[in-house]
DNA sequence: ATCACAAAGGTCAAAGATAGTCAAAGTCAA
DNA sequence: TTGACTTTGACTATCTTTGACCTTTGTGAT
């Protein structure tokens, strides 16, 4: 696998373990050897708001990167919440990876996670001009994520 | 035979062993002494979803390609049949047509029917000129219908 | 208080590593 | 010869890795 994967794996476990992943960015570089940026790459990537985590940090002294779950309350809200984050058009890496928090969550059954995947699958677009496929995209991710709903 | 042949039988033999293959396609190619393009020849052309495979994959560092094989019995033979009975190109009613029979015939579960009538509502292409729009929704519905059958 | 310096983490763009697309050229059987 | 299938390769898209430079925060000297 790659470096950008060891790193998330590792962040992952952390959160699996305590329900957070606090970590000193120079740190856990040096131990994996490599660059600290490597670090952001890997929370700009994988631990996004749209993958359902928040990120804090602290620079200077005792300096620190923490990663958590978000918290919602009612799972409706977070469906609508995300429903209305999802701009005219999405790619298909940003639909699989709300698909995927959604079902983490237990807000989406394995199976109705599957079949929302397949309709997000870009060789569902081949047929259309890519301009286009973003907008369809997220019309038809928006519109089953309403049906989930109800 | 031919080298797609070749690939081919290599490709199914994986799948045979462990259920999926994933490669490298590079290394594949290498190996082979033929273009990485010609991989994805032969994915495109025998390792359609028609024919029972899903193929995810992955750019850039730590790249690959996984096929996996789609598991084939009962009531799945009837969906193949629907699915392969769909053109190139179908309307909102053929869909919801095809939708609301499936649902009867208790191979859909009501809450997975409304799941893909809202990904074949009009409403979803309107981004798109309407010469299109047939294409796209024919090619979700399909891929949606293989997502029941796993 | 203030300032300088050290100790974090942040940003961004270039380079590297893969895979995807598409169309031209080749092959082969009907 | 024609048409379907195969092979190639130039060009493109996407993801990863690296490093130079930037900003923020803590601490100690004055």
């Amino acid at each position: 696998m790659s470096l950008s994967n060891d790193i998330a794996v590792i962040l992952m476990n952390m959160l699996e373990e305590s329900g957070r992943a606090e970590i000193k960015r120079n740190e856990l570089a040096q131990q994996l050897g490599c660059v600290p940026s490597q670090i952001n790459y890997v929370i700009a990537s994988r631990f996004t708001p749209e993958r359902g985590y928040t990120v804090e940090s602290q620079r200077g002294g005792g300096g620190y990167i923490k990663i958590t779950r978000i918290n919602y309350s009612a799972k409706e809200q977070l469906l609508m919440h995300i429903i209305n984050s999802i701009g005219d058009s999405v790619g298909e890496q940003s639909a699989r990876a709300i698909i995927v928090n959604l079902n983490h969550r237990e807000i989406l059954s394995a199976e109705k996670a599957k079949l929302i995947l397949a309709a997000m699958n870009e060789s569902c677009y081949k047929s259309v001009p890519a301009e286009f496929r973003g907008r369809i995209r997220a019309s038809i991710l928006k519109q089953m994520l309403l049906a989930v709903k109800q």
